[in-house]
Parts: structure tokens; sequence; C-alpha cells
RNA sequence: UGGGGCGUCGUCAAGCGGUAAGACACAGGAUUUUGGUUCCUGCAUUCGGAGGUUCGAAUCCUCCCGCCCCAG
């Protein structure tokens, strides 16, 4: 493998934050022929606010390959990133659904348009700063969680295809996130002490909610009801919730109110109390799975930074349908289903319905 | 306008002469490559108003204001 390392083509996908410098920077030591890219989202920045795209971004990473001594250049995936990211983002809250954009930025673009133009390239891998670990075991291809379980990503990590796994590079899956800072302030980077990126990208200041207002996307004010249909407040319209929300509906009962779900004909939200949010199972669709073989049983994660939950899958041809051991709290359609065999990562979806009993 | 009851934070609500609990809501912060959750902190010098009794009152007395109920 050392012998080939020299004249594999990597193009590392850079941020401008210190993980995929550290990773870029790994790679350069492992003696890779490397190229630094970014992509241009189209995003306008607000000072100081650290994020995985646009903003400063391009300038850092040019910086940290100027350092490094490897060319960089800039693809524009702004046209993309409105029509697939932001545009199913807006879509899926009109729809009374709560998306995941992350995933969906790794769907469509990451390991969708931009590994597919690298391929086209010549490249023979793209290499991003994700914490997690691509080993090929018994023959097969396997996405698996990272060295430091606390930053693991592979819940954002699902979408990408069996067959492309043994392109991609995650240099930092055996690193904790100490010691690629540490690694970054080694090498001299400027950007080794960037703050975390947090938050929807494309996002500022306000949260998704006002970015919303900012676009003119709105939906009409309706009545917040309680699983009986009594009528307890007002909402603002059905983008502005998310199953499980409880602050922001403005309304003082004994205990703390949560949003239950929606009743799209009636434009109501309806709450309830913390044990109503739980459920027992769910379905699943635009799967992507990374074997053939499901097993029966998996550990399932319905959200991130959530402790995976036993359930027990069935294929229904192009949907799964889980059923949960343990009833799990605010399942929520839009968001992604992921399911592990322990580090193993074996597939996910997006969630569109919830079942409430079996 | 005869009788009875009640007025404490945005809401609900403890307090019953000893110097304003709590919950919900709200705000800020922490955590976090989504949203949500969770956690921490803050939130009535003042108890419908005005007097009075008392060393001391939201708590007792008087009057006024505003609600509610039963008879009308």
């Amino acid at each position: 493998m050392a012998d080939n390392l020299f004249k594999k083509k990597v193009l590392v996908a850079m941020s401008g934050g210190v993980d995929s410098s550290v990773a870029a920077l790994l790679l350069k030591e492992a003696g890779f022929e490397l190229t630094g890219m970014t992509m241009c989202l189209g995003i306008r920045q607000e000072e100081g606010r650290a994020s995985c795209c646009g903003g400063d971004a391009i300038d850092d990473a040019k910086r940290v390959c100027d350092q490094l001594g490897i060319p960089h250049f800039v693809f524009d995936f702004a046209p993309l990133m409105e029509d697939l990211v932001i545009g199913k983002f807006i879509s899926e809250y009109v729809k009374g659904r709560t998306p995941n954009p992350c995933v969906d930025c790794n769907r469509y673009l990451k390991f969708g348009a931009l590994l597919q133009k690298a391929i086209g390239l010549g490249f023979d891998y793209l290499a991003t700063g994700h914490y997690a670990r691509i080993e090929q075991k018994d023959d097969r291809w396997r996405l698996l969680r990272p060295e430091d379980k606390n930053k693991d990503q592979t819940y954002f990590l699902y979408p990408i295809k069996k067959d492309d796994l043994p392109h991609v590079l995650f240099p930092l899956g055996g690193m904790k996130k100490d010691e690629v800072r540490a690694r970054a302030i080694e090498a001299g980077l400027h950007v080794a002490q960037k703050a975390e990126s947090q938050d929807i990208c494309f996002v500022n200041e306000g949260g998704y909610r006002k970015y919303f207002e900012e676009r003119n996307v709105s939906l009409p004010a309706g009545d917040i009801v309680d699983r009986t249909g009594k009528v307890l407040g007002r909402h603002s319209g059905i983008i502005n919730y998310t199953i499980g929300q409880r602050s922001g509906l403005g309304i003082s009962a004994k205990a703390p109110l949560y949003v239950l779900g929606f009743d799209a004909t009636g434009n109501r939200v309806i709450v309830g109390d913390k044990e109503d949010l739980f459920a027992s199972g769910l379905t699943v669709g635009d799967l992507n799975l990374l074997t053939n073989d499901l097993p029966e049983e998996v550990d399932a994660k319905i959200r991130y930074r959530k402790k995976p939950a036993r359930c027990r899958i069935i294929k229904e041809s192009d949907k799964l349908r889980a059923i949960f051991f343990e009833p799990q709290e605010s399942i929520t359609p839009g968001q992604a289903f992921v399911f592990y065999s322990d580090d193993e990562v074996l597939g996910g979806g997006v969630i569109e319905n919830v079942i409430h009993s079996e």
C-alpha cells in the first residue's frame, strides 16, 4: 500500500476549519498527491461566526493550503446548494416535517456531486475532516464510528453510497478532537483555535425561523390544541414548530407542553405532556443501505447525539419499518434514522411516519 | 347596590402578624456540524387602591375600586 501511496491523488474538501485543515495536513504528511478544495455555497456569513461553509472559509482554507504547499481551488456549488439543500429544507418545513440539511448536504453535495466531480477529474479519493472511519473488512467496505465517540458524525454520513466508500478518506477517524487541535497548533496552522462550527450553516443569528422570515417563507397562523381538540393558544405558522418542541408555545400549564404533531387539514399544532411524546416505531424512506444482508435487529439513532436504541427492522420494498424495544421520544418525520451493528453503520434513511402502537 | 365570595409575578398558585414558596411562560447562557430536547442562571423591595392598629402586616380593622356567585 505504501508503494502506491505517492501515486494516489486526493481531493480534500476544506471548510477552513480546524478539522479539515488537519485532515489535509495528515494526508500531506502521508505522502498523497494532494489538492485542496473549498465549496462555495453562496452563503453570506456574519462576523465572527464559525461555520462549515461560506464566509471567510475560503480564505482560511487557502491560507492553510499555501502553508502546506498544495494547490487550492474553489468549486461553485451555490446553485446546487440552493436547489437541493436549501430548497428541500424549506419545502420540508412547509410540509410540516423537520428536515436535516446537514444530511442532505452530504447526500447531494459532498458525497454526491462533489465526489462524482472528483472522480471525474481523475482523483482516487475525496477526503474530508469528518469524524468517522472507513475500513475494508472481510472483503467489504464499512463505514464505522470514529475513535472519538463524542464527535461521532456517522449519523450525518449514512447517505454515502456503498460503492463510493472505497473512494472516501476520513483522516481524523482515529483521532480525538483534542489531538486534532493539538496537531493544528503544533503545525502552526492559523485556524488552530477556531471555534467549532454549529447551527445550520446557511442560517445566521436568529435561527432558522428568522431565516424563513428573511426569505419571506411563511404559513398562516392557527390554533394550538391539546389531544382532545381543546384550543389552548395560537401558533405563528406550522414551519415554526417541530415535534418535541417545548419552548415558544407561550402557553402556561401545570406542566410544560410539547409539540406532539400537526393537524394539516385544520392547520393546527397539537401539544401534550412529555409522556405523550413517546412512540414505538416508525417507517423510513430514502433508504441507503451499506450492507446487503440486513439483520433482524439493529441499534438505531433517530437523532444526532443520542444513544442508539435496539429495534427490530422489517424491509418493505424500498422502505423500512422499525419497531423499538423501548418507546422512543419525539420521533420526527424528516429526521434521519441511522442504524448500526456495534460500530458499523448498516444504513439509514429519512423518517416518514410515526407508529404509535404495536 | 339585598346577601355571600374573591382580588399575591404574563398565567396558575403558596402564604393566615414576623419581614413574598413553587409551577408554567418568558429571557440569557451551556451543550451541539440539523431542528428539537436537556442543563444552568435570571425573573414581584412587593401582595387591587387609600388610610388605620402594631416594634412589625400580603396576612387584623375601615373606606374605596374591580370581578364572581345566590337571590332579584
